[in-house]
DNA sequence: TAATTACAGAACATATAGTTCGGTATCTTA
DNA sequence: TAAGATACCGAACTATATGTTCTGTAATTA
């Protein structure tokens, strides 16, 4: 990729995150992000077609990063040994507070919905083959309910509860919710 | 109020309800909704300022009837006998059930997060009494998820499994989240 | 060195939001 | 029921943001 492709990308990339610890989504014109990313408006427009699309790229990026080894499979963490669900889970957490700088501002806010519509499908695949067969409640329920329980935990640790360790956020979220 | 008056807001809420069911909030234009609702677009401004306060509107009138009883305390159905908090979740959904020709448009899409933040924080007020105390973790973090886990319930309910009895939705709830 | 590719930025077209205002219909009240 | 108040209609207008096009320039690649 042409080096200067790449740091138009990082630009706008960081004029966004920046952006958004101040402003909402939906008030942040794309005029703001070529401000910020200083760069000209035809070339914000040669890279995204729109605002939503720049935010759907980011979540793709940091999504592909914090899941990369889970849907691989494969663990780099010490819990090579005992694969359980609970340590995928931490594993997860761990690399989500790697990735803290570019999702402080992305997680609260309008486009905390989008973002959390994306974690979510990626989670649909991590815990529909791990969701144990068990009692009378449908399995669609009890997987939503998961699934829905951990997106909310991380947003809850994220935006304003940073301090928690993941082990900790781990620890929270499977003693409240019964899977 | 007048007769007027109420007429053309009527026929506002009915145009947003309708035009949120096949289309999503955002690329909802106000002149859609005064097409719909076949008024002048003075009389749209004269009644809301923006789109979105319009949709503030309408979850609060929601809202307002929803939870009429929890916030006064008294229960007009069947639970007089024991105030137990269960019965009074199961007695929120069906409060809830009775208004799902104005929420179904509205819970998916992107005026879902908007819907789900006034719903969340009603929640709060109603879940926060009630939240025994218990074990080592945080009680801002146990009062989170008792919400969020029910709110998401709720939207899983009214979007595609409104099948489901109000009582089958409070149990499939309880039994999945530890409180 | 030559061809390609990306960038800057001005100019432009388009769409939507929100305001203003004069005329008309409806409601209220004295 | 007559008069004053109030709400509605809708056209015209301003303002703002979006997205496109084009030309000249600088960086990259072969």
């Amino acid at each position: 990729m042409d080096r200067r492709q790449k740091k138009t990308r990082k630009a706008i990339y960081g004029a966004f995150t920046r952006l958004l610890e101040t402003k909402s989504y939906s008030s942040l014109t794309v005029q703001d992000i070529i401000d910020e990313a200083d760069i000209g408006r035809s070339t914000f427009y040669a890279h995204f077609e729109t605002k939503d699309e720049l935010l759907r790229a980011m979540c793709t990026d940091i999504f592909d990063h914090v899941f990369s080894d889970e849907i691989m499979g494969e663990a780099h963490h010490d819990f090579s040994d005992r694969n359980s669900f609970r340590d995928h889970i931490t594993h997860i957490l761990y690399h989500l507070s790697e990735e803290q700088h570019s999702i402080r501002g992305i997680f609260s806010g309008e486009c905390g919905e989008v973002f959390m519509r994306f974690f979510r499908e990626y989670l649909y695949k991590v815990f529909e083959s791990r969701l144990t067969d068990d009692g009378d409640i449908p399995r669609e329920y009890r997987l939503d309910h998961a699934v829905s329980s951990f997106a909310e935990t991380v947003r809850w640790w994220q935006s304003g509860h940073s301090g928690y360790t993941p082990d900790e956020i781990s620890r929270f979220y499977f003693e409240s919710v019964r899977i």
